[in-house]
DNA sequence: CGAATGATATACT
DNA sequence: GTATATCATTCGA
């Protein structure tokens, strides 16, 4: 079923980016359908978190999408060449989101190796993942109960004990705020 | 392990 | 408007 705009209103970011481990996103671009399971998020936790780009209440254009009510994309390029998808979190006017740092396909895993250009039924990093279900900075802003780009609970829970947390990735800039736990995968064999 | 890559934020003139 | 540093990464060696 869709996950529900309520979902994704929750005021703690955190348990959201652990409760995504297992849903299933869909994107319908470009004509093609694909759904992937998610296998690895990154929670970045508003303007108190060093490593958000909303650190302090810092707005600007790249970032406006993630001061959204909940339940949108925050599309947006890294490195200049790599698309990052983001899912926006909490009320209207606080920042929080989740990186999706790999997915494993389900649905259309040759639209995703067409679009990586090589393998691509399991990714290995927020660009890749984001490149292969066809998202683009384009889709920044896009609702995540639209037709588009959406998230479905098909049930799958994981026990604790399957998931592992730990420091996010790439984010040595933050200070002490790169070693919270916030980043979120499954146990290898899960 | 290290280079590539160019959008973006910020600090200037 | 122009300049510069930075970057929630990736790929090939």
């Amino acid at each position: 079923m869709l996950l529900p705009r309520s979902f994704y209103l929750r005021d703690d970011v955190v348990p959201i980016a652990r409760d995504l481990l297992g849903m299933t996103l869909h994107t319908r671009i470009d004509g093609q359908h694909v759904s992937a399971a998610i296998t690895e998020t990154e929670a970045y936790a508003g303007i108190n978190d060093r490593a958000s780009h909303a650190y302090g209440g810092r707005r600007t254009p790249r970032n406006e999408m993630m001061y959204a009510e909940g339940g949108r994309a925050y599309v947006y390029i890294c490195y200049g060449i790599h698309h990052l998808l983001n899912i926006v979190t909490h009320l209207l006017g606080v920042p929080h989101a989740v990186l999706v740092r790999g997915v494993r396909a389900i649905e259309g895993a040759t639209v995703m190796d067409r679009r990586r250009g090589r393998a691509a039924a399991t990714t290995d990093g927020p660009g890749t993942a984001a490149q292969a279900m066809g998202i683009r900075r384009a889709h920044d802003g896009t609702d995540l109960l639209g037709a588009s780009i959406w998230i479905e609970d098909d049930g799958v829970r994981y026990p604790d004990q399957a998931i592992v947390s730990g420091p996010r990735i790439g984010v040595n800039y933050a200070g002490a705020d790169a070693l919270l736990p916030y980043r979120f995968f499954l146990r290898k064999g899960s």
